[in-house]
DNA sequence: GTATTATCTGCAACGATGTTGCAGAATATT
DNA sequence: AATATTCTGCAACATCGTTGCAGATAATAC
């Protein structure tokens, strides 16, 4: 609840009720969220516009960044010290074609990748599709 | 002119004047395309539900594959010989952020991660973002 | 606590994107 | 040339995402 605050204020942004759902939806989901699945867990309480507004506030102050995904773009929180200037995230998504989650695998790092001259790399983005170790064990 | 038939005929498809274009503006365009880019190159000629159904039906016959962007969805020649029931897909994709230009490195394999335990892998998508070649030298 | 200012939200309207059903056109086959 | 198959264009619709603006709310100053 005050962790919720701390965060926003932390990032420079007023604390309303709907920066704290989305942000608690974020936390107690453990995976990738779209704008709708918040639609549909926050959709009753703020109007979709609102949470749009509150993804792309979010993307820039380095709360969530994207993920992408083969059915389009979901966002998750960003883990480390990301702000508005830097982010950080050479790590893989994973996504589990039976329950159709994504998530960060936070501690796996993309590996580095020998690129033919003339190419510059600055961002990464590795999905991994397959099957997660929840759906493995049913 | 005739490749194109040939190709088409190769993959049990009718040859249509939209398949032909949709398939030469592949050709000649060496990077990935969204039906946007085919809209705006051959919108005039046909239908958006035709180029939407001619790439879907690309996509199911191992013409194109998917290509995930930040932006989106994109698609890409299949350069191997790709067919309705297997796909090599293993490269990997660079988005140049000056140009806006997606493209298969098709001799770039994506590099063996070693997942969690519990983890099965499927199938792979590495985006790369940075400046390409030509860019750079501009 | 109240007033002021800056920011956020809801609503409406709109544009872009993607899907489906169906009748007529085009293609491959005989 | 006749037939069977499948492709295309049109219309209608659903989903997704953006923008402008007026009223509500939060932070700040008094
Ligand atoms: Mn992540
Ligand atoms: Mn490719
Ligand atoms: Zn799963
Ligand atoms: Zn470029």
């Amino acid at each position: 609840m005050e962790q919720l605050r701390e965060t926003l204020k932390g990032h420079h942004l007023r604390t309303t009720t709907c920066r704290e759902d989305v942000l608690s939806t974020f936390i107690n989901r453990k995976n990738a969220l779209s704008h709708g699945d918040l639609e549909g867990a926050l959709g009753e309480n703020y109007d979709r516009v609102t949470i749009y507004r509150t993804l792309k506030t979010f993307l820039e102050k380095g709360i969530i960044h994207k993920v992408l995904d083969d059915e389009g773009l979901r966002y998750a929180l960003c883990s480390h010290q990301c702000s508005e200037e830097k982010h950080h995230h050479d790590h893989i998504h994973f996504k589990c074609n039976a329950c159709g989650k994504t998530n960060c695998l936070e501690n796996l790092r993309i590996p580095n990748v020998a690129l033919p001259s003339g190419y510059v790399p600055e961002s990464f983005n590795l999905l991994i599709q397959g099957t997660c170790p929840e759906c493995l064990a049913n």
